[in-house]
RNA sequence: CGCGGGGUGGAGCAGCCCGGUAGCUCGUCAGGCUCAUAACCUGAAGGUCACAGGUUCAAAUCCUGUCCCCGCAU
């Protein structure tokens, strides 16, 4: 089949590398365009264009859908079906009615729950004990439309967002797939989503990655692993050097109790508003992740020092 | 030229401003002690102080350039 395939992180790599593979004819890769990022500001490619020139496909990056321009040089691929994963613009009505089997999405997430943006980390960050992928024919909604194949996923109760992406971007290409080769023998069923239940998940504030000590410990340890490794959950905290930012990247929930933020012995078990955490994995500013015992060696967190 | 931190024995750090014999907390190895322990004691190995120049009697430390890593911001 002629395909287009939209995407933008990794997440939609992985789905793009699986459809190379398999032997689709990709006409055309969409992604965002190029963005000042990083340090310096220079312009950086997203991760789908990256694999995509890698491989010599041919790249566009408008910057928006809605110019008839572009809507007229989409229509001109003539394509059979759109693959879209994560690739953060809106589609327009006239651009989802072009390709003849329409535009399917990898959505990240059992639908209705978790609408938009950042499912996999509100997912966690909810205490979700359970999540999946799923192709949908998409429709003028945001994720709203009817559904045809799904993949369920436990989500461990330590499981960072970095490690459920992974496993779902590992399940959600072959199911890509599949959906691919069911839709080609017009085998593709889809059913229409149930509004009850649905959520919307909420693009990712860096305002809600600071830590408050006075949360309880299992919300904070949902946060941090929803968190986790990026942006990444911090507290501030005076160790002998300066106020320093320190990322908390893995954590685990103990028993224990005191002042919120307060240091409950030397090896990383701090009060929370309810019950306690133990620091398991940490980063500071400027230096990379580290276990904590190697972090308590250069800043020692002794027993009743307090974290902001 | 967006702002900033950093590259020091295997790990995490101090020392740098105010040049002068490489230090701390661990780890490793050997031995000792103990009923026993992430215990304790003794000893040992292990470092081109990122790289290249420069200044100096002398550079981890001062100056210049290069490479690499990371935080913020976007």
């Amino acid at each position: 089949m002629r395909l287009i395939f939209m995407g933008t992180p990794d997440f939609a790599t992985a789905l793009l590398k699986e459809i190379v593979a398999r032997g689709h004819e990709v006409v055309a890769v969409y992604t965002q365009p190029p963005r000042p990022a990083g340090r310096g500001l220079s312009e950086k490619k997203s991760g789908v264009q990256l694999y995509a020139e890698s491989l010599g496909l041919p790249v566009r990056a408008p910057k928006t859908l809605r110019d008839a321009q572009e809507q007229q040089a989409f229509a001109e691929l003539n394509a059979d079906v759109a693959v879209v994963a994560a690739y953060g613009l809106l589609l327009p009505q006239s651009i989802l009615d072009k390709p003849k089997y329409g535009c399917l999405n990898l959505h990240g997430s059992l639908l209705p729950r978790w609408r938009g943006a950042a499912p996999i980390q509100r997912a966690i960050m909810a205490g979700d004990t359970e999540t999946g992928v799923m192709v949908m024919r998409m429709d003028a909604g945001l994720d709203t439309g009817p559904v045809a194949l799904t993949a369920r996923t436990p989500i461990r109760p330590d499981m960072t967002a970095g490690e459920l992406h992974d496993a779902m971007a590992a399940q959600g290409a072959p199911l890509m797939a599949q959906a691919l080769e069911l839709l080609a023998r017009g085998e593709l069923v889809f059913a229409p989503q149930s509004e009850a239940g649905a959520c919307y998940a909420q693009k990712i504030d860096k305002a809600e990655s600071r830590i408050d000590w006075r949360r309880p410990a299992a919300d904070l340890h949902n946060q941090i692993r929803g968190l986790s490794p990026f942006p990444g959950a911090f507290f501030e905290a005076d160790l002998g050097r300066g106020v320093e930012r320190v990322k908390v990247l893995r954590t685990r929930v103990e028993n224990g109790s005191g002042g919120p933020g307060r240091a409950l012995d030397d090896t990383g078990l701090i009060a929370c508003g309810t019950g306690s955490l133990r620091l398991l994995r940490v980063q500071r500013a400027g230096k990379g992740e580290m276990a904590f015992e190697e972090f308590a060696r250069g800043r020692p967190l002794t027993r009743g020092a307090t974290l902001a």
